[in-house]
RNA sequence: GCCCCCAUCGUCUAGCGGCCCAGGACAUUGGCCUUUCACGUCAAAGACACCGGUUCAAAUCCGGUUGGGGGCGCCA
């Protein structure tokens, strides 16, 4: 049997990384099977649906790479897969089950199930609601009251009174006991399906072998099984995922600060490193690899090794590992990401860097060991571009005037000032020769000459530096050394 | 209140009864490399929540306690 999974985010807002563990989980359980991947939209609260964030769901797992087989823009046998859009399909599968006695329809306001539910919890009692109750508001003049405010009747499911295990594949033997909860609504009175229906007909009619998803809807897995056997129909299998943690051990929430994977993408993370990073939060590979491609992730991917308890999202493994993959990554590829970050701090143009692209190229080269987003790129970069005061201060001082230092700068002065080639190797044996007379210290030498030249003792390598800041400004700034 | 889930270094985890006085990765500390910083590299420190069982033997199995998380919506 062909498996099939799928991600069904709900177009709220932007995609959570715990939305997007989900996701990857799902796309490499799939892959690994040879199955499909399946991306449905569950847009059925019209109220906090919009397609803006339908369409930053679909940016951000683009960008990642996760591939769909069946979802929307790629289309697929089973669709819509909008949940938006198959409005008459629930309502007649209601319509099934109403008669097959396993649902029924009720005439009730939202204020009365609330009331209900008030004098349940206020008796002590679970907040469930029954047919026995509910059905009490079924009269023939209540129905032509409703109807005739243009209501139109809520269906109920109703909750057989018997317990339900599943076979989690991630949490083991889960058993709901009877009386765990009551009747719940499978069509609201706008006529819109609820999420614990329409996930059944939707993952029923789309052949949804495995359900891979968040820990925090196991609790709903017991409406929804119920609702498979109400229809006779094979009840997939489940594969609960813990939790998100923040550093508080809090639900992952926006106040623990980015939590999206379009945040961390504008920071300048690379989609390798969220996936790598978010597939070990949770499953490790049989063979402790971590640093992972992700088609490394598909050969070793199982459900199996997937953790049962919650992880806490901590940001400095994320950036240990873009750094990594910064360093690692094709330089063009490097290059190009970074331009955006560059101009977005105006620090060159996007026609400056292109005309200097061969500098530009060099010098994030250079500054890329020490970087972890892509967003700090040009703060490393400033120290070739900008011009700066140097201040001459007191630990400068003593370099400088330590023994010998004076002169061999006076002599790399010279030296370089009678340099046209101006290459790296050309620079480096300047200053190697400039030391030959006065044979300074190599240590005081080197970091008066890079206080003298960016005033910072440190950076990238000197000689580099020096290569990358130009040979106008590296005479005029020692020019202004040799004459102190 | 009721139901469900979870519990190994600070963090992510390995471990599925003897190989574990618990292994790896990040972070931390120290050394090396080096003109500095970074990178890299080597090393150190650091955990089985607690209490009872079961067993010749428990981080591993069972029960309880405590702690944490989730759910109990005409949200998903």
């Amino acid at each position: 049997m062909e498996i099939r999974t799928r991600f069904a985010p709900s177009p709220t807002g932007f995609l959570h990384v715990g939305g997007a563990r989900t996701a990857l989980y799902n796309y490499l359980f799939a892959r690994r099977h040879n199955g499909k991947f399946i991306l449905r939209i569950e847009d059925t609260d019209v109220e906090r649906s919009t397609k803006e964030s339908e369409n930053q769901l679909i940016d951000a797992l683009t960008w990642m790479g996760l591939e769909w087989d069946e979802g929307p823009q790629v289309g697929g046998d089973y669709g819509p897969y909008r949940q938006s859009e198959r409005n008459d399909i629930y309502l007649s599968k209601a319509k099934e089950l109403i008669e097959k006695g396993s649902a029924y329809e009720a005439y009730i306001y939202p204020e009365e199930l609330e009331q209900i539910k008030e004098k349940l919890l206020s008796e002590g009692k679970p907040p469930h609601y029954d047919y026995e109750t509910i059905s009490g508001y079924d009269t023939p003049e209540r129905r032509k009251e409703y109807t005739g405010k243009g209501n139109k009747p809520v269906i109920f499911f109703k909750m057989p009174r018997k317990d339900y295990s599943i076979n989690d594949l991630i949490k083991g033997p889960v058993t709901f006991k009877e009386g765990a909860i009551g009747d719940f609504i499978l069509i609201r009175s706008n006529g819109q399906p609820t999420y614990n229906y329409a996930v059944v007909i939707d993952d029923m009619q789309m052949k949804i072998t495995h359900v891979i998803r968040g820990d925090d809807h196991l609790s709903n897995t017991l409406r929804q099984i119920a609702v498979y056997e109400a229809f006779e129909a094979n009840v997939p299998e489940f594969a609960h995922v813990s939790m998100i943690l923040g550093p508080d051990g809090k639900k992952l929430s926006k106040r623990h600060g980015a939590t999206s994977a379009e945040e961390f993408r504008s920071r300048g993370y690379l989609p390798e490193t969220l996936l790598n990073y978010l597939a070990l939060l949770g499953w490790s590979n049989p063979d402790g690899k971590e640093i992972m491609s992700v088609n490394e992730m598909i050969e070793s991917f199982g459900l199996d090794r997937v953790n049962s308890s919650p992880a806490i999202f901590d940001e400095t493994k994320l950036k240990w590992m873009n750094g990594n993959y910064i360093r690692n990554a094709n330089m063009e590829r490097i290059f190009n990401l970074s331009v955006p970050f560059i101009t977005e701090e105006k620090l060159l143009t996007q026609e400056q860097c292109q005309t200097s692209k061969k500098w530009l190229y060099e010098a994030i080269e250079l500054v890329r060991t020490s970087v972890e987003e892509l967003k700090d790129i040009p703060k490393e970069l400033s120290v070739f571009i900008k011009d700066y005061e140097i201040e001459y201060d007191s630990e400068f001082m003593e370099y400088f005037t330590a023994q010998g230092v004076k002169e061999t700068i006076k002599e790399a002065y010279t030296l370089i000032q009678n340099d046209d080639s101006w290459e790296s190797e050309t620079i480096l044996e300047n200053l190697k020769n400039a030391m030959k007379n006065a044979k300074p210290q190599k240590k005081s030498f080197y970091l008066a000459l890079r206080k003298a030249l960016t005033n910072q003792f440190h950076g990238p390598d000197l000689v580099k530096t020096i290569h990358l800041i130009g040979r106008a400004r590296v005479i005029e700034r020692l020019e202004k050394v040799v004459n102190l």
